[in-house]
DNA sequence: GCCAGAATTTACATAAACGTTACATTCGAT
DNA sequence: ATCGAATGTAACGTTTATGTAAATTCTGGC
């Protein structure tokens, strides 16, 4: 069973807003939504979402102005615009205000499923993640929240492999305290980081993937930069 | 002999519908049947059928809406979709639907059993489940609701022994509450589950297969994951 | 309908995971 | 070498997940 892919709607319309999430779960992706665009501001910064489908007529809070919050706080949140609006115009605006891709309305459910298809092909999301993670002298069973380093096995906590997961899926590049807690944790970023759990969470998994915790080759500090997972060559 | 197959019919016009359960009962399978949308929908959701013929013209609520919600609980229920209309055009929506097949009226009933030997086929229904299952110090019969480890004999409920197949089926990894109750229970998707009653059963389980419930040896917790069988080795 | 066993809910106990605080240590620029 | 910022981590309190006895509801066979 894959990883359950995540959309979130912001839509004032009930209409069109149920509409969506009917057909968005019956198409096997996991729905919540926001009728305002407050609320769908702060669910959308929680990072957890996969993709975004955002009606830009919203009261209060505009499409684009969430658009633009959101991509403040993650550049890579994928985003679908949606609006009675045709002008190329707008449609410019919509793009570069970074929108992945722009569906007006009245939309056929079809074309809507099709390009939100694309822009999580894209992404490269729901891409099946590997099931173990193998780093050296030790493999990882993420499924079972275990691993084993030729003799013993080891647990793991959910959030532990969470991190393990994330890291690994990065592991060309150091990933950022801040990173971690907006795509793990689904903190929205806070300017004044007061909490250290990142730092905690890594200290427990040093303790458990590697040899001599004091000289981790597995899980490094890249200093001012963040946490990189060595992945053992294949 | 095999698991019985169950066959859920929702059909309105009663002459096809006496004629499509005689010839499922010849051909051995185990079936049900509804005359109307609303009826066959709440069957659909609430029994676990290998597969659902579904008429799409019903009086009330048409196939499509009940495949709809269908899909929405479970996205492996398999499917085939009957109707006169023969136009590719809604040939396709009832796929894009989720429909397995497609089966146009008039069919002859060569063709429909062929398909639906198919689609069985395809969603690895009626496969042979293993009869027994051999844990640790005990072997159990599934057919008979039985067990028995080196002298005792004992006795199982048949949900007992549908948790069981269920996690000897997935014994490679820990299987959630949550997809316990979807696949045993036949639970609909609910993100906020309240009930305890998996693992009650669990526990009672333990009780039976344990040689010391408070060390499980064969139904072990992972915990944040769910439970797993182990399987002895063979 | 009645009944016995099964299934489920309720209620509470326990254990593990989580996050914070506080202090120690290390790094790197000067 | 020195100092400040970044990082490491032990210890503690809180929250959440799991275990299970007991009470209640459900269900299928008669």
């Amino acid at each position: 069973m894959g990883r359950q892919i995540h959309i979130l709607v912001i839509e004032d319309e009930a209409a069109i807003r149920e509409g969506l999430i009917d057909v968005l779960v019956f198409h096997g992706y996991e729905v919540d939504s926001s009728a305002t665009g407050p609320e769908g501001l702060e669910k959308a910064l929680t990072g957890k979402f996969d993709l975004i489908l955002l009606d830009i007529m919203l009261p209060g809070l505009d499409g684009y102005e969430i658009c633009d919050r959101i991509r403040a706080e993650d550049r890579d949140q994928p985003i679908i615009m949606l609006t009675a609006r045709t002008s190329d115009e707008e449609i410019i605006q919509g793009l570069k205000l970074g929108a992945d891709d722009y569906v007006p309305k009245p939309f056929s459910i079809q074309q809507l499923v099709l390009r939100i298809e694309a822009v999580l092909r894209r992404s490269q999301v729901g891409q099946e993640q590997a099931r173990t993670i193998n780093l050296h002298n030790i493999e990882i069973d993420t499924a079972n929240l275990s691993g084993s380093n030729g003799g013993e096995e080891i647990t793991f906590t959910r959030r532990e492999i969470e991190v393990l997961s994330y890291l690994a899926q990065n592991s060309d590049r150091p990933v950022s305290r801040d990173e971690l807690l907006l795509k793990v944790w689904g903190y929205a970023r806070t300017l004044d980081i007061e909490t250290r759990t990142v730092d905690i969470h890594i200290a427990k998994l040093r303790r458990k993937i590697e040899a001599d915790p004091k000289e981790p080759q597995n899980l490094i500090t890249v200093r001012g930069a963040g946490y990189r997972l060595i992945k053992a060559a294949d």
